[in-house]
DNA sequence: TCGACACTATCGATCGATCGATCGAACGTC
DNA sequence: GACGTTCGATCGATCGATCGATAGTGTCGA
């Protein structure tokens, strides 16, 4: 691993298990193993970092969204992707996507208006996905809006605890999210384990992670 | 208010929004309106001000919970109001609550072991009523511990984004709530409106709030 | 009624430590 | 000798925390 790879790393696991304020310029250098001096030779400041990880996070998960689920109209197989990909990610990247979702009310206004921006193009997906299930009855929900936002907090709550080392399997987390997500929709009907698979080789591909279970 | 209140109220605005570590000293002084020197006048360590913001956070909600549920032994009525009563507390006191969600990592291993105690027995409420409603036939879930861990997930998101001056009025966001919740659960049925009565009035009680909607 | 004393509340000044960031110099490699 | 890497030393700023001093307030014996 390059030296540039390492200082990323090392910032993704310090910001996501002791936060951006919490992890000082040492701290990240010796997880880097460099000095703190030659840490700004690969980073701006420590914002600039913080928003590299952001924005590079947020536009693979949209890339993987936009790759998933383009040519399918159907509501609930939209739906279906995008809670295996959103959970899948969580559980793949539990550093990037802690980062993402517990570290932006530590950016300054500007850099948190294109981290908030990306995050509000990524959460179109979803909203549009509830709004047409709507519209086709197939979903039912007096609280799209509510709905939604109870959904993407159920699923990322998966990076705050979920452990390849358990005894769950990435597939199986997948798959019960799916379900649990689609119940929620008012739409009790069995995940197809076909949708699982290409969700598992997308998040591979756009990851850049090996294909096999597990990660 | 007296001073030592506005130091409260103080670090739980500020550790709501900028985080633990993202708060100085001097930060907390002035919005309590006070020097830095005599903040120490009111607390011991800036950690000892963040465990007992959580710690009577916590034992709030076991207190909630124990007297809301005493009594019921139906698992369907139980986890109704343990949603409810989770969704009022979080959309009421999202200050609070959001410390206790996102600022454990920010404690002390022995404070932390102190605080994670408290999570895990209040956590203990919704795993029994899980467990029960599992046995008893009424909730249908696959993965019992992971349907638990998605629910409060789920449920305290609600603290991330919910706004009292928003269309969605408290007792609506509780029956959403807790729809979704039984809904996941496999148990598809109405909440009674009388059950969520009885929630508003405890969390007014315990926390102390004016008793008309709203809080 | 009055002063003496104790106690609470407050703050300006300041402590040593650590913060994020920068500098010039020294490496190696081509 | 040009260039990409690395680092020790150090900058001014800010950090959490403490100090002694100064008011205010209530109590109690004379």
């Amino acid at each position: 691993m390059s030296s540039a790879e390492r200082v990323r790393a090392a910032a993704v696991k310090l910001f996501a298990t002791k936060g951006f304020h919490g992890t000082g310029i040492r701290d990240l250098a010796q997880e880097a193993e460099l000095s703190s001096a030659t840490l700004y030779h690969y980073m701006g400041t420590k914002e600039d970092l913080l928003v590299e990880i952001m924005t590079t996070s947020l536009r693979r998960l949209i890339d993987a969204v936009a790759k998933a689920t383009a040519g399918s109209d159907d509501p609930v197989v939209r739906m279906r992707t995008l809670v295996a990909l959103h959970v899948l990610a969580h559980a793949a990247q539990p550093g990037e996507t802690r980062v993402v979702d517990n570290e932006v009310d530590a950016l300054s206004a500007p850099a948190r208006a294109r981290v908030v921006a990306l995050r509000d193009e990524y959460e179109q997906y979803w909203a549009d996905a509830i709004e047409d299930g709507a519209a086709a009855n197939v979903f039912h929900t007096a609280q799209p809006a509510v709905t939604r936002l109870a959904l993407l907090e159920m699923c990322s709550g998966v990076a705050r605890w979920y452990s390849p080392k358990g005894p769950l399997k990435l597939e199986d987390l997948a798959t019960h999210y799916a379900e649990l997500a689609l119940r929620v929709l008012g739409h009790p009907v069995a995940v197809r384990a076909r949708d699982l698979r290409q969700c598992l080789e997308v998040v591979a591909q756009v990851w850049d992670l090996p294909v096999q279970e597990g990660f």
